[in-house]
DNA sequence: ATATGATTTAAACGAACGTTTGAACCACGC
DNA sequence: GCGTGGTTCAAACGTTCGTTTAAATCATAT
């Protein structure tokens, strides 16, 4: 009918049933028939379309990165072409990094809550082929967001900082990934299951709050001594 | 000798060497005969000691958190018995449960850190068997730490307890798990592979002060109203 | 209509998987 | 000595894995 709404399109069936089935059952537990045979397509597609099981992987997280990152680096330029010069505040730095993960969850086109947790799930995974392929889409973007936390909290030395980057993806991967053992406990119906284009939402007035408290703790006593910048007294006990 | 020490001990060989497998590569990602050749036994010893690779899982998981949950709700008791009837302070409930997990990394008869990572990755694993296995063996030390929390945090809706709940799960599980992708990116060199015994130490210092500037941020705008139990006017902007 | 390149198809490939088998091995009580 | 129960062993089981092949089909331009 309209242009290539209606035609087979395969790549693209083959990209949606992974995703879905990498989310669902992890890269080593989904077979290339089951992804195939999900998609509706044959067995041979994969190979021919993409080349390998492990290409397609990369492909399924390319797709969604491509987007990801350019909105991202967007995001921060916009902020910082506003700000003049001036540090952001912290609070604005996590809503455009969050944020902009979050609203791939809102919007099906993107990959929706499907992505999400499989992205969740990924980050957890130590196989060596998974972060490369992350390495090289997140270097600039990682880097970029992390010298404008530096410049946004100048008095908190920068592996504390670093640290707790890492602790808020931790929280938030583990909150979108929403399938965890907690819940199997939980008689409390939370909304994590909440797959509609609100969940995303919910999800951030939800988790901001806890990111930015964790962000704005105070330091823990030793501090690390490597790179002090305020406070040259050594304290009492250190 | 002295009793069943010395002899070759097939047993835990496995259970040791399927648990750094496990960790490293996943559940579906390594092989029976890797995890045999790795132990250096025969490859039909998994069948025989445990019956199947599924069992062999389930027993890795078991022989450590019988002792996680053991010490969880020894150090709960401890807890509530010197306090006489008074709610328990949040930073205290807190590090009660994380410092039980985090001291089986210290010592490497408990797993260490490789038993510490193992479960940091699985608790986002949606595989089914793995999740039963989890509710049956957390779900009275969860729901005993769950009501603590309930009383030390009146003013807290239940519902955003839990979630919070959630969410210093997932930090702390990323923490642990450390290989994560954005240490592919950072330059800078934390201490997060270290594998020592002070790698349990250092992690609290670093994490405890995030989880509970999360843990006390102030509540999301629209609060649940399903169960407000302070502030009975619906406030104007909060 | 026909030739051409892109795509799909059914079938098979060898390798690796978890599991099973039955004989061999060992320690120990008789 | 011999038998016995627990354990280890090499070998093979049938299945499923990712991948490849070559023919069949489709779309399109001349």
């Amino acid at each position: 009918m309209s242009e290539a709404r209606t035609l087979p399109d395969t790549r693209e069936r083959i990209l949606d049933a992974a995703e879905r089935l990498f989310m669902e059952s992890g890269y080593e537990g989904t077979s290339m028939r089951t992804i195939t045979g999900d998609a509706g397509v044959n067995l041979a597609a994969v190979n021919y379309h993409f080349g390998s099981k492990e290409a397609l992987l990369r492909e399924v997280f390319r797709r969604r990165l491509a987007w990801l990152n350019r909105e991202r680096l967007h995001r921060l330029d916009e902020m910082e072409a506003h700000a003049g010069g001036e540090p952001l505040k912290p609070s604005a730095i996590l809503s455009a990094f969050f944020g902009a993960l979050l609203h791939m969850g809102t919007d099906e086109s993107l990959g929706g809550m499907t992505f999400l947790r499989l992205l969740g799930r990924t980050l957890t995974e130590p196989a060596d082929f998974i972060r490369t392929c992350f390495a090289g889409e997140y270097a600039e973007v990682v880097d970029r967001y992390k010298r404008a936390l530096f410049r946004a909290l100048p008095d908190v030395p920068r592996e504390e900082i670093i640290w707790r980057f890492h602790l808020m993806l931790g929280a938030m991967s583990y909150a979108i990934s929403g399938t965890d053992a907690l819940q199997a406990v939980t008689d409390c119906e939370l909304d994590l299951n909440n797959d509609g284009p609100q969940a995303a939402e919910h999800l951030a007035a939800r988790v901001m709050p806890f990111l930015l408290g964790g962000l704005r703790a105070p330091l823990p006593q030793f501090v690390t001594n490597q790179e002090q910048q305020r406070k040259p007294e050594p304290s009492k006990a250190a």
